[in-house]
RNA sequence: GUGGUUGUAGCUCAGUUGGUUAGAGCGUCGGUUUGUGGUACCGAAAGUCGUGGGUUCGAGCCCCAUCUUCCACCCCA
């Protein structure tokens, strides 16, 4: 064979069992969303290159996918910008587009541009793919699909109470057990940092603090140290890290270590309305526990942080996340709106799901029986059955192929056995004659003659 | 972006310090079996050893580059 074609790292082609799995998970998941309420939209593959480029950090732009300009895009730039070969200045005047790269930028987007038709609070949920520039591993791709549901135009706290309700819901659904929600408020965060008198390297601060159960307390005061964070400020933390037991007492501890800053406290009385409201509500799977060290997408959170961690025993990153923005679409001119949201990864769902073997047998169905080909007017025959059987609902089909010996008789079998067809039909000489089907069962091998009314009922 | 790792038949993998014609299992195809599949037995086809350079009398094996896989960072779903 010739060279074989490929695709590029980070990108997968789905056969038809893991498209089924995968919808399976999708259509469970916007099932739950229509049931909160929430209304689909979609956005497009691409952006303005200035909708997406800063407003992830330095670090997400380098992940973003930049399009190319078409035409002849380096006739345009001048001697000295290409002399210069220099990337931040070269990049916008060659690219001008760019691959989404997360749901909730474009949504903020969206927000501001149609702000004059919607009716806020809006409630939207989106499934899309996005694409990250990002070297692949276990459960990382280049090109995977987001779940997203957000409110925009809200401040209560009810929606985060809400969103958590949906997160056990839908796991709930998937009958995936085990699963931790964990939630965080970035006030908490600027409180701490506020404490310890390290305001202005809240995000070195938090970078660190969210290592901890991945390289231990001793590396994570190391790193603080090394971000300038004072020794005195860092011995203040150390309640932090004895923090432990259920929600109620750490929240009693982290108040002893906030008592001095008011945001501080606003954000441990955020965590405490949802905190009740959630104990009074209660989860059916889920469990919901306060970390403080979760500090995720910072450069846009201002209040709740969630992130929902798949089962113990299962090696896999976040499963879902999300939070509350209190100023996103402040970015593209819309002031004071308010959004909190959750997504969910499916590509690692999928993958948790898989390697706990959760998927139901159901998602696997496909064609329930199959006509055996004999010739031309057996054929005709039975493709007048297949049709009544397919009007009834039943997948049927009649194999496309006439048996000219009994080895293509074997063949069209064994065609029904690889593709997990439970029943084949055969319809040759005797049955045209007495107008009858034979019906065989490939699991049990057995087989009976019947008329059509009682071939429809058996197949229903 | 940094460091490491992987690639041999459709699939899963052997292949010794570099040495003749690169192997196995599964699958595929054919036969035992011309209206009955799954099991059994017999037989066959199938590989530019990821790709491109290089070293060597000789490269699947050594060197360089590149693509890909997986892993650890960074970051993240």
């Amino acid at each position: 064979m010739a060279q074989k074609p490929s695709i590029p790292k980070g990108t997968r082609d789905f056969n038809s069992e893991t498209v089924a799995k995968r919808s399976y998970i999708t259509e469970t998941i916007k099932q739950q969303f229509k049931v909160y309420g929430f209304q689909p939209i979609e956005t497009p593959s691409f952006e303005n290159s200035d909708t997406l480029i800063g407003k992830y950090g330095e670090e997400g732009d380098r992940l973003i996918f930049k399009i190319l300009n078409s035409g002849e895009y380096l006739k345009k730039i001048s001697d000295a910008d290409y002399q210069e070969r220099l990337e931040s200045k070269l990049t916008p005047k060659i690219s001008e587009k760019a691959l989404r790269y997360d749901l909730t930028v474009p949504f903020a987007r969206y927000v501001v541009q149609h702000q004059n038709e919607i009716e806020f609070p809006f409630k939207r949920y989106q499934v899309q793919p996005v694409w990250r520039a990002d070297r692949p591993q276990k459960g990382r791709f280049r090109e995977f699909y987001q779940c997203d549901a957000d409110v925009v135009g809200s401040r209560s706290l009810f929606q985060e109470v809400e969103f958590i309700q949906l997160y056990d819901a839908v796991f709930t659904a998937l009958n995936l057990k085990g699963v931790t929600i964990k939630i965080n408020n970035r006030k908490i965060l600027s409180g701490i940092a506020e404490v310890i008198g390290a305001q202005d390297k809240l995000i070195d601060f938090t970078v660190a603090l969210d290592k901890l159960d991945k390289i231990g307390e001793e590396k994570v005061k190391e790193e603080m140290l090394a971000k300038g964070i004072s020794q005195a400020g860092i011995d203040k933390l150390q309640p932090l890290f004895g923090l432990s037991g259920n929600f109620g007492s750490q929240i009693e501890s982290l108040k002893s270590i906030l008592e001095s800053s008011e945001i501080g406290l606003k954000g441990i009385e955020e965590l405490e309305f949802i905190n009740t409201a959630i104990a009074t509500l209660q989860l059916k799977t889920a469990g919901l526990q306060l970390d403080v060290t979760l500090a995720r997408g910072l450069n846009y959170y201002t209040g709740a942080i969630f992130e929902v961690s798949a089962p113990e025993g299962v090696n896999m990153g976040s499963i879902g996340g999300g939070g509350r923005y209190d100023d996103l679409t402040g970015i593209f001119g819309l002031k004071d709106i308010s959004g909190v949201g959750i997504s969910f990864g499916l590509d690692r769902i999928y993958l948790v799901l898989e390697e706990l073997s959760l998927f139901p047998d159901s998602v696997k169905e496909n064609t329930k029986v199959l006509f055996i080909n004999f010739g031309e007017a057996e054929a005709m025959e039975s493709l007048k059955a297949v049709s009544t059987l397919r009007s009834k609902g039943i997948n049927a089909e009649l194999y496309p192929d006439w048996v000219t010996s009994g080895k293509q008789m074997k063949k069209q079998m064994n065609y029904a056995n690889k593709r997990d067809i439970p029943f084949v039909v055969l319809v040759g000489e005797e049955e045209l004659k007495s107008n009858r089907f034979a019906l065989k069962n490939m699991t049990s091998g057995e087989q009976e003659t019947i008329n059509l009314d009682d071939l429809i009922s058996k197949l229903k």
